[in-house]
DNA sequence: AACGCGTTCAACCGCCGATTG
DNA sequence: GCAATCGGCGGTTGAACGCGT
């Protein structure tokens, strides 16, 4: 029997680092052939010498059929908005919904989003030591001016938001009680808010701070 | 053209819960 | 009931790439 996951990688001596086009081959017949799961028997059968958890991540964030490569589109990036406002860092709960789209590059996604952000406001702090006191009423004059607009968008962000909270809970409840088709509904009530967002702000990029759910 | 810096993304690591014997 | 094993998840890393100077 192999030897712990993960664990026992190093012992292992199993292949690391970028998959070549013939390992993506041998995986892609081996799922073809006995489907998804089974991953630590993948490295016995066909011959690929990577741990299971690596074949299995290869399959899921790269070979799967059916996955989406190029720009997260401005719908899915409001879904990954609202979504994350819910559950926080439940990647894979939000990547179901996003059909095509993975737990890690969601991930990746939010991460240079917020990462970027992150650092303009650094920036932002740093440039406020260096400039002169007259410049800094300005800016400050134009801050207060930003902080009332966004004050009025947190206040809608924030209905909107315990709204969001009952209708999951009220969609958790019911899928608990009926049946799982109730996701497919809150997904596309979760489109449909992206889209009332849009309507009503052009963009969503200032709620960025919404209160972890 | 060369260099440095920032960004992106594939892949790994460690942990945890579920399953199995 | 318990330990071993497995699969899945979130966090992190590092190579590749693009862009500005």
């Amino acid at each position: 029997m192999v030897a712990m996951m993960g664990r026992g990688i190093a012992e292992q001596g199993w292949r690391k680092g970028p998959w070549t086009p013939e390992e993506d081959k041998l995986l892609s017949e081996y799922v073809s052939l006995n489907g998804e799961g089974r991953w630590s028997s993948v490295s016995r059968c066909s011959g690929l010498n990577r741990s299971g958890k690596s074949c299995r991540l290869r399959w899921v964030n790269y070979l799967r059929p059916g996955l989406k490569r190029g720009q997260i589109t401005p719908q899915e990036e409001g879904i990954i908005i609202e979504l994350h406002a819910l559950w926080g860092n439940k990647w894979s709960a939000i990547a179901r919904y996003l059909p095509g789209r993975t737990d890690n590059e969601i991930k990746n996604y939010w991460r240079t989003h917020f990462k970027k952000k992150d650092k303009s406001s650094q920036k932002q702090e740093k440039r406020k030591a260096l400039i002169p006191k007259q410049e800094v009423q300005n800016q400050q004059q134009q801050q207060q001016l930003e902080a009332s607009e966004m004050k009025m968008v947190n206040t809608i962000d924030h209905v909107k938001m315990h709204e969001a909270q009952e209708m999951y809970s009220m969609y958790h409840n019911m899928e608990d009680q009926c049946s799982p088709v109730m996701t497919q509904d809150f997904a596309s009530w979760a489109d449909y808010v992206v889209e009332d967002y849009y309507g009503l702000w052009g963009g969503l990029w200032n709620l960025d701070d919404h209160p972890q759910g």
